[in-house]
Order: structure tokens, then C-alpha cells, then sequence
DNA sequence: TCGATTCCAGACTATATAGTCCAGAATGCG
DNA sequence: CGCATTCTGGACTATATAGTCTGGAATCGA
């Protein structure tokens, strides 16, 4: 027994959780994630080890991080459709910085290696988490009377995904509140209206 | 004045964009670009440039592409709304593989390095001349009372943008053609509501 | 004090790959 | 025919960077 270690891992991780979020897997480097962490080469290695893992822990802790905050929000909230509200407005009122690095489980889905079935799959399970978060949100919606039964709360959950992400990656591209806030306003109405489209 | 050119740069290029639409840039090597567009190393240096010039090309040449076919679909489509609808239902209804390979300018806005301008720039033209299209259709709409003069037909166009944006980074993770036309159906609904949504 | 462990700094290796250069064959024009 | 140009194929260079290894200092418990 010896000499423990210094830093703290998940403060680490946060770190190179958010030099990824910003900068993405391919164009981080090593050495700049030793100098983002304040490790060494040697402890990072020991800790975490190769970059892929790093990553793909980088990826875990955005998602349970994200997840949780809207599991609890959306809980506490006493209006299911104010839940919904605050995710998409508040996201148009984030800053140009967070607007542009976006959504880190996005960037990861468009670059990703399509053949790539790890990052896929845990990808995969992300998005089916994050709709089972809505559709209990919205099936509690439902029983309030806050929201039509004649609605399927699957696929409002589903739209609802559908749009956030729309949003982040429109955000990314150009941090316009107005716009963003608009967009939201509009998506919203899907939650009032007894849905009367009809082509199919 | 002799030896002309023995292959068609245009062929070529097509050749080169498809490979970067289901790779990525950072994914597609020099080595498969020259496989895959059946040229020589020199000759692909000394028709397009670097890489990047031809990634450059290549996105310019999908953008021409589709933006092509919605402005002419939505000029010769009666109803606007069908329109709205053929796009995203045709999203929806494509195979895997177009799922899989997406939209190459959203995967290009996802993956850039987010202090490359050339880039942004250019998919900020891009997103400003989608949002004509869909503007110019939807006030054709309102004219046509198909779309209630009470909505903003700019709001809804970044809406359209935002939801087809959305479908496309969902469709790339799982190929799931009854999820997306869900999607599609609420999503249209905001074509008949008069937008009574009213947090803000 | 001593052994075990962790730290850092940096050397070193291996690899992928973008880009340049060159030789020689093919092709068209005058 | 012979000049100019383009083609292919491959050699070659330069560079970035992931990953391994080494040496020596720091820190803890026994």
C-alpha cells in the first residue's frame, strides 16, 4: 500500500468529458487531454485506459448527467406540458458557447463510423432511456388530462427527441435565440392540438 | 493541345461525395477516394486539389443537388402542405442505407471542427437558402389559404428545417420507418393548427 | 528507513496518411 | 512522326499522433 492517487478520477473525466464535447473524438488529441485533465500520460493511461475507452467513459458520464437532470425535472414539475416548455426554451436561451458545442451524444451519432456497433448501440440505448423518460412524463400528462387521450405518447416522445435534436444542431450552426425560441413555440403546439393530420 | 481528359469530373466528383456522405471526411482515406472514383493520385490532385478542396466540392455539388429537387418539387407540388408531407414521408419511407448515410451537411455541421469558417459559413448559406425554399413555399400557402395567415411561414420554415434535422440524426441510429412517419404525422400538424402555443 | 505505489517528464516506436515527385506508357494534334 | 499533355503506378517525404517504456522524484504505511 502507497502513495495514492493525487487527482480525483471523475474530475478528470469531467474534463476530458468536456474537451470531447467541444472539440469532438477526432480532432482531441492526447496531449490535449493531459493538459485539459492536469495528468500525465502514464496516469491517464493507468486510470482510464486508451483514448477510445476514455472517450466511450466520457460519453457515459454525459449521459447520466443529462438523463438524470431532465428524469427529475420532469418529475418535480407539477405541468407535464411546462416540463416540455422549459427543455425547449430553455435550451434556445443557452449561450452561443453551449449552443456551439451542442449536444455530445449527437455529435457522436453523426461521427461515429457507421460500423462502429459499440458507440451505435450504446447510442441506441440513449435515445430509447431519454423517449422512456418522456413517455412516462407524457403518459402522467395523459392521466391530468393535460394532454388528449386520442395522442400517442410513444410517438410525441419520439417527436419530442426528433426536435431537441433539430434544435441542437441548428444551434450549433448558428446561436439564434429568436429563432430557436420560434421553433420551440411552434413545436409545442404538437402537445395541445388532438393531432388532425391526416396524409399518410 | 493533346491527351484530353479520360474520365468525367463530374462523374468523379459524384463518386467522391458519395463516399464522403456514407464516411465521413476524417473516415475517407485518399486511397479509397482514388478506388472509389477509378482515378489516379495525380490526376485526382490535379483536377480537385487537396482533400479538402474536394471535400469542399463535393459538398457544394450535394447541396446543388438537393436543394435542386425540393425547390422544384415544392414549385410544381398544388397543395404546399402535400409537399411538406412528401418530404418527410419520403424521409421516412427510404431504405436503410439512405438512413444510415443521412443528410452530408448535417453529418458535415456535426463533425466540423467548430472553428473551421470556411465550413460554417458555407452550411449557414446552405441552411439560409432551405429556409427560402420552404419560405417562398409557405407564403404561397397562405396565399392559397391553405396555411392560416396567423402563422409566421419564417418560424415555420426553421421549424421544417429543424424537424427534417432531427428525423435524419434519428433515422442514422436506428432505420426505424413507423417511428419516423410518427414523427412526420405530429410534425405536420403544425401546418393546420393556428399555433395557440403560449409559454414564452 | 524501506518497500510499494503513483506521480511526472520525456524519449521512443509504430502507424497511418496527406501530399509530392518521378518514370514511363497512352493519346491526340499538327 | 514528334510534341504536348494526361494517364497510371509507385516511390518517397513529412507529419501527426496513439501508445509503450524508462528514470527518477514524491508519498504513504509498516
Amino acid at each position: 500500500m502507497a502513495r495514492p492517487k493525487e487527482f480525483d478520477p471523475e474530475r478528470a473525466l469531467t474534463k476530458a468529458m468536456n474537451l470531447f464535447w467541444r472539440q469532438g473524438y477526432e480532432n482531441t488529441s492526447l496531449e490535449a487531454l493531459m493538459k485539459e485533465m492536469g495528468i500525465a500520460r502514464q496516469s491517464l493511461y493507468d486510470t482510464f485506459g486508451d483514448k477510445r475507452a476514455l472517450y466511450l467513459k466520457a460519453l457515459a458520464h454525459y449521459r447520466d448527467q443529462t438523463t438524470g437532470q431532465m428524469q427529475k425535472m420532469l418529475n418535480e414539475i407539477p405541468s407535464v406540458r411546462d416540463g416540455f416548455a422549459k427543455l425547449l426554451y430553455g435550451m434556445a436561451a443557452e449561450t452561443r458557447e453551449q449552443h456551439e458545442r451542442g449536444c455530445l451524444l449527437l455529435s457522436a451519432n453523426l461521427q461515429r463510423d457507421p460500423k462502429d456497433a459499440i458507440v451505435r448501440d450504446f447510442l441506441r440505448d440513449n435515445q430509447a432511456r431519454v423517449e422512456a423518460i418522456f413517455l412516462q412524463a407524457l403518459a402522467r400528462a395523459q392521466k391530468q388530462k393535460e394532454l388528449s387521450p386520442k395522442q400517442d405518447p410513444a410517438a410525441l416522445a419520439r417527436f419530442f427527441v426528433v426536435t431537441i435534436q433539430g434544435m441542437r444542431s441548428m444551434a450549433r450552426l448558428k446561436s439564434d435565440r429568436k429563432a430557436l425560441k420560434q421553433v420551440a413555440q411552434i413545436a409545442l403546439v404538437a402537445f395541445n392540438s388532438s393531432n388532425t393530420a391526416s396524409t399518410g
